[in-house]
DNA sequence: CTAGGGTGGGTAAACACTCACCAACCGTCA
DNA sequence: TGACGGTTGGTGAGTGTTTACCCACCCTAG
């Protein structure tokens, strides 16, 4: 891993423990194991580094997404594995999306980031999940009036809240709790919730 | 209004449309009309400050929350019009809250305070909709074999990050989208979509 | 010998917070 | 009525600290 690697994880890191105030330059040189002047002799400045750790640093939910292929599989146990990866996602990289409202120029830079990026490139995980929930449509195994759209918004604003509190409260996801949730979420969305259902 | 909710109000506006970082203890004195010196008349110091526009100064989902009554007017209705608040409820409060995260002392201090206010208090948005849902169950307006706890998780999760989504990318959120929103993720929670269903 | 990557030790500005002071209002008492 | 003193809520001008950032310099590999 070279210097500007190993700031940029000093960065993330002090961000998700810490809180962006805390993520001062001379704490990230600091975590790094480098000098503050260090720093910028690879990164313009401060802001340019917490850019480069919304792009860089930030685990890939998308990447399960694309990996989700219909027809494959049981849908059920699909969905519910998207959901416990989609909350521990979401709670890895809420302090760092978070910080980003910390200040109006840091927000407005990142928004022209990702429209830049976002032109022609990877799709949404919203759109993800409803275009595999589309194709399972096609394939009978989906109820041919469900709306993939709105039951992608559900199952996703549904672990990203979830996420949200836990972060909030600072209890620590247990993975039992995490698949209650996952069954409860999915058998909801499904419409037929199984006889078994926990608490 | 008295010099203390003016300094809240003050405190409150900066950090919704500049961000915690521009909110400080000059901006905040100027954007309400007084010295630095006045807000610690009033207040301990800076962190009580934010502490009380969390407190104070986020409008009032539970309060919407509370007037649900089973039974009472359309079930249908009753959750769209929810979903629709409770939209622009976390769209509102979102820059606010996500400034908690800033510092990990903010956090630490409204935990705290949540757990001392929260022991035998009002409920969780969570709890309250569950609530709602399973008394809706028990007079046959909701399946019997629905999950009232799942629901309303599905549908405070979509509507949170729905409104973060619109926070983020800074487009303004239409009556019409919000609608169309409401209506598609009502009709998917309660399992059977209305034949006109919109896009 | 040069160039890229590293450092110690600064700088000016911004930060949260405080101090001595003051004006206006209060009930009291003659 | 009106002088008296105390409390409340306000201020200008600081305080020391922390911040992002930079300069002069140095070390080493090619």
């Amino acid at each position: 891993m070279g210097t500007r690697e190993e700031i940029l994880a000093a960065a993330a890191r002090i961000m998700r423990t810490e809180g962006y105030a805390r993520a001062t330059t001379k704490e990230i040189a600091r975590a790094a194991g480098y000098s503050e002047a260090a720093l910028y002799k690879h990164f313009e400045d401060k802001t340019e580094i917490f850019l480069r750790v919304l792009d860089e640093q930030l685990p890939g939910l998308p990447a399960l997404l694309t990996r989700l292929e219909a027809g494959s599989g049981d849908l059920r146990g699909n969905l519910e594995e998207l959901v416990v990866t989609a909350v521990r996602f979401y709670a890895d990289s809420f302090p760092i999306s978070a910080s980003v409202f910390s200040s109006q120029r840091l927000l407005a830079a990142h928004r022209e980031r990702l429209h830049r990026l976002g032109g022609g490139g990877p799709r949404t995980p919203e759109e993800l999940l409803a275009g595999y929930l589309g194709a399972e449509q096609r394939l009978g195994r989906v109820a041919a009036d469900a709306d993939p759209t709105a039951m992608a918004r559900l199952l996703l604003g549904a672990s990203f809240q979830q996420a949200f509190l836990a972060t909030f409260s600072g209890e620590p996801l247990s993975a039992d709790g995490l698949a209650d949730l996952a069954r409860d979420l999915v058998g909801t969305v499904l419409g037929a919730t199984p006889s078994d259902g926990g608490g």
